[in-house]
DNA sequence: CGGCTGCTTGAGCTCTATCAACCCCCGTGG
DNA sequence: CCACGGGGGTTGATAGAGCTCAAGCAGCCG
């Protein structure tokens, strides 16, 4: 999976008033779930505040973390633009304020503001990319390699929240024991310190590079 | 992976007419590369005729296939759209003619028949959730499972071509003796049989429940 | 008919999941 | 303020699914 380090591209914050006076808010904790996996679409969502997981269940029980969504991320948009049921169920991961807009006033909205449309567009596109990074990793890529490309990524993306081992572990395909033996080693390797349950990572780079180092033996 | 029996509906061959007088036609043949990992994107490619596969190099050296086109399948959107290089390889793997539309030509081509753009961006869409689904699929489901649903999903979208084991292999994360073994239990089960390279499933149904009992002893 | 690519089968090994036990941290309520 | 409960984290031992390596066979094209 190739690390974003900047914000992705498809984040237009210009949106933010205008979408502000469509839909309405609603407010999430840990733990709630906001949509399920199966049931049909009736509107998008629009994240001013939080963090947001899509996950679903694998055949032997596991959890997947399949995206996560922070502030100024659309989701829910995938299933209503392919016009399918939600393929998978978003939990809320830390307090979360959104717009809830359903499709009377998406099709308002990309009326009045043109480049929405393109903007959803180009999130799929981009996600799609992450998708299939991730499928490869997958395919071929020692777990510690997945560990620490995950780590790296989600806490770009979302710095400011503590991601637990379960969470790196289900959004990269690895069990939460893996996930702390993985960080145990980095810690006696000098390249990440543990502070209670938050990971410091004493640099991007060098850890990078370790990741990219085939053996791991 | 949710199985599609019936063509993907994003599928529009309307299209084939008014596209055909775009773009310069092409032709390649089983093993051509069409556009290389890493190039920038000049233009979308429209296939006529043929089939193509979208793939990747994984950490350990192993070919993954991440999504395969037949007829009246655009590729190389999700590039230009996300305004990204390629993230992977395009191969052809059965004799393949094609309309190679450069981005010039796209923009008066989206002008002429504005649901082009939404096409493309319901097909990005559907091969998320694809993406997604065999993502949980790989995290989470013996090989067993994998294998005979990506029989029926390959076999359903390009009946006409005779997959090779590594292809089945590349698509669902598998070696190709896993896939022999695969295939040979399967035999021995009855639910298949083996006509020199080509492989006939006995029942769609059976077949598919078959893959859905968990315990593989 | 020769050679190449794909297929098959076997033996062994390794990575990572699984199961189990324990600890630590943190929030909550008495 | 302390006790307690529970979720999260750690560590160890073990097992097994599927990969790797190897060697031979079969189908197919020139």
């Amino acid at each position: 999976m190739k690390i974003n380090i900047h914000r992705p591209s498809h984040l237009i914050y210009e949106l933010d008033d205008k979408i502000s006076s469509f839909g309405s808010e609603r407010s999430y904790v840990r733990g709630d779930m906001i949509y399920q996996k199966g049931e049909q679409p009736q509107g998008i969502y629009y994240i001013t505040e939080g963090l947001v997981g899509l996950t679903d269940l694998s055949a032997n029980g596991n959890e997947v973390m399949l995206r996560v969504f922070g502030h100024h991320f659309f989701f829910g948009h995938r299933s209503f633009i392919a016009d399918e049921p939600y393929h998978a169920t978003t939990i809320c991961l830390k307090p979360t304020k959104l717009l809830y807009i359903p499709f009377r006033d998406v099709q308002q909205l990309c009326d009045e503001y043109p480049e929405l449309l393109l903007h959803l567009t180009r999130s799929l596109a981009y996600e799609l990319r992450i998708a299939e990074d991730k499928y490869n990793d997958l395919s071929g890529k020692a777990v510690m390699g997945r560990i620490i490309e995950s780590l790296l990524f989600l806490k770009n993306r979302h710095p400011d929240y503590v991601w637990t081992r379960k969470e790196i572990g289900e959004f990269c395909g690895a069990t939460t024991e893996t996930v702390t033996r993985a960080l145990t080693k980095l810690e006696k390797e000098g390249l990440i310190t543990k502070r209670g349950r938050e990971i410091d990572i004493h640099d991007e780079n060098t850890l990078y590079q370790y990741s990219q180092e085939i053996d791991f033996s």
